[in-house]
RNA sequence: GGGUCGUUAGCUCAACUAGGCAGAGCAGCGGACUCUUAAUCCGUUGGUUGUGGGUUCGAUUCCCUCACGGCCUACCA
C-alpha cells in the first residue's frame, strides 16, 4: 500500500544475503539443550574468568542488545525463561560465522552453541562456537531504554509490547496463574467444569444489551451470551450439584477502564446451599488465590491496602440510607424519582425502579466501598432471578463483592419457584415497556426446566478480568486483557 | 453518548507560551575497537509534524472539520 520503510528494505537486503549463503532463516535446524534460565543455573558454580569446561549448551532466543568491539561482540538473547549474554568472537566462531553474525539485527532469533564462562564483571555468558540464524526480524523494535510507551500501540500490537516491555509478560503469566488457581480451588471442592452455549436464542441471566448475529442455514438471529446463568441452572435441574464455567461473556455496551465488550467470567452453582455459604466460599477462594499467586492475602491496589481476610457486610437498603439518605422501605416510586433527580441529574431519562435505584447506588454508594465489602439483600425488583428472603419478601438473598469500588461479581440464592419466576419475568417485561431495554426477557424453556424442579441452589459470578486488575494493581481492564477491543486504525 | 487532553523520524521525546529554515537520544548506515552491558569514539541517512480545510507574506505553532487514542463521565460486570 505505502512505500516500504527504508529500515525494512535494509533488513530484507540482509535476509537476501543470508539466503545466498544457503541458509533458510525461517527453518528450524537446531536442537536446544538449555534455556536462558537453565544456563544461568548451570553457571552458578563457576567464578569470574572460569569456563565450565565439561558442558556445551545450545540456546536459541531473540537478540535484544548488541555491543560490538571490532572482531568480537557481546549480545543478549532472550527466550521465555529470561535473558542470557553471549560472546561472539571471530577467532572462536570462525570468520564465516562472524560474517553471518554481522547480518543479525536486534529482534532476530539466533541459535548459539558454546561453553559457559563468567566475564570479568561477573556475568554468566556463552562463548559462542557455532551460530545459526532463525526468523529474521524485518521490523525495528522500540527503543531499548524507554520501551514501548504509546498506549494505543501497546494494545494494538501487544506482541511488540510483550517484547519491548519486560513487565508485561509476568503480568499475563500471573493472570494465567490466577485462573488456574481458581480452577484448582474449585476442582478440589468437587466442582465440575462445564461448557454451555455462547450463542443463545434468548439472551438471559443478566441485565445487558446483547450482540446479535445470524445463523444462515437455520435462518435465525442468535445472541452472543451476556451470561451462562440460565443454562447452568438447567444443568442443576438435570442433577449436577456442583458446576462451574469459566468463559467469555459479551455485552454490547460502553467501553471503559472497567468494561471490555467481551470479558471473562466465572459462574458457579451449587445445590443445597444459600448465598450465605457462597459469601464464605468467595472469601475463601479469594484468599486461596491470593496466597497461591501473590504469596499473601493483603496487598496494595492503587494506593489502598486491601486485606482479603476482612470482609464487611452492608445491606443494600442500609447502604442507600447511609450514603444517599434515602429510605427505600418507606419511599414511594414518585418520591424516589424526585430524590434521585437531585443526586443523579441524568436520572430524568430513566423510568424503571431498577434503573433509578441502580443509578443512585452506583453514583453515591459504590465510590465508598473501598475495603472488601459484601453488599447484601437487594430489593426484589432489581433481581428477577434471585430468591426472596424468608423474612422480608421485598428483598432478595443476593450479594455483590466490592473492593476499591470495583464490583467483582454477583451471587444469590436462586429463585427455583417456576410460577414466581414467570411472574418476575412478566414484571421485567413491564419494565421493558417503560423503556428499560436491559430488562430481562421471557425464557419459556427455562420456566419449563424449573417446572421439572430445581433443587434449592445458590450461584456466584466473578468478573475475572477485574479480579486480575486487583491482583496486578492495574488501573485499566485493558492492561489485563491481551487484545482489548479497539476501533480499527484509520 | 457527553466532557477533556493528546497525536512531531521505526521507538522515546524537544521545538508550540508570543507564528519565522523541525531538533536530540536510541535504532539504522559507513568507519575504529577482541571482557562489554544504556559499551565507547568519528562520520552519516531518515519527516507530507494524524487527516482535510481556514487565517497569514509565512502554520508543528492560531481557528475549524474528521480519524484514532488516554482520562473523566454515562450505560454495564
Amino acid at each position: 500500500m505505502t512505500d516500504e520503510h527504508e529500515l525494512v528494505k535494509i533488513r530484507k537486503g540482509k535476509l537476501k544475503k543470508i539466503r545466498e549463503q544457503g541458509i533458510d532463516p525461517y527453518a528450524l535446524h537446531f536442537r536446544r539443550t538449555h534455556s536462558a534460565a537453565t544456563v544461568q543455573e548451570c553457571a552458578q558454580k563457576i567464578s569470574i574468568g572460569e569456563v565450565l569446561e565439561d558442558l556445551e549448551v545450545a540456546v536459541i532466543g531473540r537478540v535484544i542488545t548488541v555491543r560490538e568491539h571490532g572482531k568480537s561482540c557481546f549480545a543478549h538473547i532472550r527466550d521465555d525463561s529470561g535473558d542470557v549474554q553471549i560472546y561472539v568472537k571471530s577467532n572462536t566462531v570462525g570468520e564465516k560465522a562472524y560474517g553471518l553474525f554481522k547480518l543479525v539485527d536486534i529482534g532476530d532469533f539466533i541459535g548459539v552453541k558454546g561453553k559457559i564462562f563468567k566475564t570479568r564483571t561477573g556475568e554468566n555468558t556463552i562463548l559462542v562456537s557455532e551460530l545459526s540464524v532463525f526468523s529474521k526480524s524485518l521490523q525495528t523494535l522500540p527503543e531499548k531504554w524507554s520501551g514501548l510507551k504509546d498506549v494505543e500501540l501497546k494494545y494494538r500490537r501487544r506482541y511488540v509490547d510483550l517484547i519491548a516491555n519486560k513487565d508485561i509478560k509476568p503480568l499475563f503469566k500471573l493472570r494465567s496463574r490466577i485462573i488456574s488457581s481458581m480452577r484448582r480451588f474449585l476442582e478440589e471442592k468437587d466442582f465440575l467444569e462445564v461448557e454451555t452455549p455462547m450463542m443463545q436464542q434468548i439472551p438471559g441471566g443478566a441485565m445487558a444489551k446483547p450482540f446479535v448475529t445470524h445463523h444462515n442455514t437455520l435462518d435465525m438471529d442468535l445472541y452472543l451470551r451476556i451470561a451462562p446463568e440460565l443454562f447452568l441452572k438447567r444443568l442443576i435441574v438435570g442433577g449436577f450439584e456442583k458446576i462451574y464455567e469459566i468463559n467469555r461473556n459479551f455485552r454490547n455496551e460502553g467501553i471503559s477502564t472497567r468494561h471490555n465488550p467481551e470479558f471473562t467470567m466465572l459462574e458457579l452453582y451449587q445445590a443445597f446451599i444459600t448465598y450465605e455459604d457462597l459469601m464464605q466460599l468467595t472469601e475463601e477462594m479469594f484468599c486461596v488465590i491470593a496466597e497461591e499467586c501473590l504469596g499473601k492475602t493483603s496487598f496494595e491496589y492503587q494506593g489502598h491496602t486491601i486485606n482479603l481476610k476482612e470482609w464487611k457486610r452492608l445491606s443494600f437498603v442500609e447502604a442507600i440510607k447511609k450514603y444517599a439518605k434515602i429510605d427505600l422501605e418507606s419511599i414511594s416510586d414518585k418520591e424516589l424519582k424526585n430524590s434521585a433527580k437531585e443526586l443523579v441529574p441524568e436520572i430524568r431519562k430513566m423510568n424503571s425502579f431498577r434503573e433509578i435505584v441502580d443509578a443512585i447506588f452506583k453514583k453515591v454508594v459504590i465510590p465508598n466501598l473501598i475495603d472488601p465489602t459484601f453488599i447484601i439483600d437487594y430489593p426484589e425488583r432489581m433481581c428477577p432471578l434471585a430468591k426472596k428472603k424468608r423474612d422480608n419478601k421485598n428483598l432478595t438473598e443476593r450479594f455483590q463483592p466490592y473492593i476499591c469500588a470495583i464490583e467483582l461479581g454477583s451471587a444469590y440464592s436462586e429463585l427455583n419457584d417456576p410460577m414466581e419466576q414467570k411472574d418476575r419475568f412478566l414484571d421485567q417485561i413491564k419494565d421493558r415497556k417503560m423503556g428499560d431495554d436491559e430488562a430481562h426477557l421471557m425464557d419459556e424453556d427455562f420456566i419449563t426446566a424449573l417446572e421439572y424442579g430445581m433443587p434449592p441452589t445458590a450461584g456466584l459470578g466473578i468478573g475475572i478480568d477485574r479480579l486480575v486488575m486487583l491482583f496486578t494493581n492495574s488501573s485499566s481492564i485493558r492492561d489485563v486483557i491481551l487484545f482489548p477491543q479497539l476501533k480499527p486504525q484509520k
